[in-house]
DNA sequence: CGAATATTGTACCGATCGGTATGTTTGTAG
DNA sequence: CTACAAACATACCGATCGGTACAATATTCG
């Protein structure tokens, strides 16, 4: 058995002096109870709990009857609603939205085609009965808008909210493919449009679209911004209306 | 002074006798004290708080204030928090949503432009700074696919947000100029497509957007539909882009 | 085995939720 | 004036909100 001193904050303050608070610890060296959950899965529950219901909608009761686990569990692992809501913003960006970033970056194939797969790929996962309907961040922007949120996760959800859209208009004004269309020039307005349209299929597969109507919407949104189904060249793998 | 006897209820039972309540009135013919507040004007008040912050993010304390009154005077008025949410959202369809469709039907204008100052006006409701941003349907809406709210109110909001579709659907398969150019073969896909837009533009402004942005996505959603800005006969007032 | 440590379940906290009972005030009718 | 009716303001109700104190239970180390 030995001591040992840990220094675990300081306040800072404007004098000399400088207080510290400390920690005796006698045994620093102790196991303890093991987790009785999986904190990753909690969080993807957690994820799906506020996809579903929105940050205020999502009771305690709500997310530790999701997630399996009690509220004492909760806030040890996750801090509390505000924290953990926040993680599960992250945890659906990088594990839902990014990944299908891939499909514009697709080496081989033709520009519509990427931005087409791009654009089903999040109609797919905004249609998929596994997950709540629509989109996590467009719910919960509009949310937020009602200042009913805590500083915090109104920060998170509105970096959230941009996101796509800067990536788009990057992703417009560099590809050599899009430069070539000239849809560089505008990119910004493009990619506004193509934020607004998967916002809009969003609400539309919460409101109970089925992903076989919504896709019709992808191809006229292709339409107006000048990549319409059969474009010049005949290499199209389809071409409907 | 007399005395009357009226009828207020009857609890139907399964036995041969009903219970019934009776109100005995000694002067039936007697004023009361005189409502201090404009039932309308507290009623567009309401709107405005469920249109900024959804039904469950709007308190009773929210609505108490914005409309002025207390909580009893509220609920003599209009029930309870569900009865007055829907009696706003009838009053947000006929007041704000509704008028909005007479552009649709303005004799004398080309098809194009009717339907371009239509999804204008409704965009300029989404984004005008004298109201709450976005669209109060499409807000709860979303809010009610988290089955976090009452079931008339569910019923009435589901309503109110199939009857843009279908009016626009109805509208593409009977007007001539549309026929003319076919859009009534793909009417309900069309209206699903611009009804899918208006949605989006009222995500982007609740999350900040401003009318001057939006407005280049209102053409785009026109040239998606094959009705693009600067169309066969150049009668077209102005051509951008 | 204890001693120390971390997680668990339960039971509880103050604040706020939607909703209401109650007494006072303001009005009308006789 | 008195009798009555309707709206007002206050104060309160049980339920639920987010968040925690606490004791019991595992787990690791010496």
């Amino acid at each position: 058995m030995f001591v040992e001193i840990v220094l675990i904050g300081i306040i800072v303050s404007t004098h000399r002096w400088k207080i510290c608070y400390i920690r005796l610890a006698h045994n620093i060296m102790a196991g303890g109870r093991k987790l009785e959950f999986n904190k990753q899965q909690a969080l993807e529950a957690a994820m799906h709990v506020f996809w579903k219901k929105g940050f205020l909608g999502a009771s305690l009761a709500d997310l530790t009857e999701g997630m399996g686990i009690n509220k004492p569990s909760l806030y040890a692992a996750f801090g509390n609603k505000e924290s953990l809501f926040v993680q599960a913003t992250e945890h659906y960006l990088n594990t839902y939205a990014k990944p299908k970033n891939e499909h514009l970056y697709h080496t081989g194939t033709p520009l519509r085609e990427r931005l087409r797969n791009y654009l089903l790929a999040i109609l797919s996962g905004q249609c998929d009965e596994d997950n709540p309907k629509g989109c996590y961040v467009s719910l919960c922007v509009a949310e937020a808008a009602g200042e009913t949120m805590p500083a915090q996760a109104q920060n998170t959800i509105s970096q959230a909210g941009n996101y796509a859209q800067a990536l788009l208009t990057e992703f417009l004004q560099t590809d050599d493919e899009a430069k070539a269309l000239q849809l560089d020039q505008e990119a910004e307005s493009i990619a506004l449009f193509l934020v607004t349209t998967v916002n809009g299929t969003a609400a539309m597969a919460r409101a109970g679209k089925g992903y076989a109507e919504l896709e019709t919407v992808i191809d006229r949104a292709l339409t107006g911004i000048g990549l319409p189904a059969d474009t010049r060249p005949p290499v199209s793998d389809q071409d409907r209306c």
